[in-house]
DNA sequence: AAAGCAGCGTGATAAATGTCAATAAATAAA
DNA sequence: TTTATTTATTGACATTTATCACGCTGCTTT
């Protein structure tokens, strides 16, 4: 099985040999040139992936024809359209890989037999899980009360492997502001922190 | 127990009588005054509630001391700070009675002890999670990518039984927004509407 | 009735953000 | 290197939203 998919499940999980032979059981390899789709609108997103290589981003496209961005992933994240796994629903979201990149596949079938039959997995997903919820809320909680610059701020802190690596207009769509406003608000926040001095 | 919480297993987890009397020795019976916190900050969500009657305003406080309101329920919702319960740490949020209200509490071990032995209820409790994953997603992308109008109208159209119950202004908290620009975003649809004939 | 309070509406103005258009800078392709 | 292509910046202007101040209404409480 891949490397850093078994050192992952090792460190987050601790999974024995036995176990981690289990999941490589069920799991595949998949390679995904840039640009190209892991999902579109109106399918069921039924498998989840782990980036083993690359970054990837899951947008919505609004009636406007606009494309909203949800979430980034990159190595060592999950990336599904959960919303859809969860619900068996047609996806309303694209994912699309944003460099050459490379994937371990579960389909969910075998998603949900690991979940009953292990309880090592079922207990780093229970935690991910949580910490995936309370980011929710803080990302909504962010929405509703701080400004776009403070926003940006807890992005770059928050991520700074995402934000040096993923074009500036892809951030502002996950922040909801044009890119003309965040590169603005860039300009100030140099501004600012030359005068911390 | 309190007849519509038995209402509610029984129509959404399917659960037999002897399942309805396991969740009732669990359950604990409150009465809560209005303006009374049912918690707050700092405290750990140790518990479920199950409101059968009146409402609640789940919120946080900013560093400039406003409340931002992340969610209401009214009867047949469940309310607890999730974050909180799921990760055992301390609460950022307050949750406030609206008016005179009466709850079903269920304490986490209890929680956790359903989950595990009653499948009834744990399926029903997954259901939940998922449709509440995906609200999740469905108001990160509204705050992303829609108008405040926009976003009120769906508020009102989603949540019917909460508009006509609760202060507008704290349905602009809940939307990001000033009890003002609200005030003036309705003016505008009730403009809207009347010249639609 | 009078006083107090909570909620809502509105005007004037300021600040934040979006839109459009043009260009520069960076990166990839030829 | 030269040429395309993508990404980022900037200016001028329009729109949206926030802020502050004030008054109105309806409901309690006294």
């Amino acid at each position: 099985m891949v490397q850093p998919f078994v050192q992952y499940l090792r460190e987050k999980g601790g999974l024995t040999p036995a176990e981690l032979d289990a999941v490589a059981s069920v799991s595949t390899f998949k390679k995904i040139r840039k640009n190209q789709y892991l999902l579109e609108e109106g399918q069921i997103s039924d498998f989840i992936g782990f980036v083993v290589k690359g970054s990837f981003r899951l947008f919505r496209v609004g009636e406007d024809g606009q494309e909203h961005i949800m979430r980034f992933a990159i190595e060592n994240w999950w990336i599904a359209d959960f919303a859809s796994f969860m619900n068996g629903q047609p996806s309303k979201c694209y994912i699309e890989a944003l460099e050459n990149s490379e994937l371990v596949i579960i389909t969910k079938d075998h998603w949900n037999g690991l979940l009953e039959t292990m309880p090592n997995f079922k207990h780093m997903i229970d935690m991910l899980t949580a910490r995936n919820f309370e980011a929710h809320q803080n990302r909504i909680y962010s929405n509703i009360s701080e400004s776009a610059e403070i926003r940006y701020e807890n992005f770059v802190s928050k991520f700074p492997t995402i934000y040096n690596r993923i074009p500036l207009y892809m951030i502002a769509s996950f922040l909801g502001l044009t890119r003309e406003t965040l590169s603005r608000i860039r300009k100030q926040a140099v501004k600012k922190s030359s005068t911390d001095l």
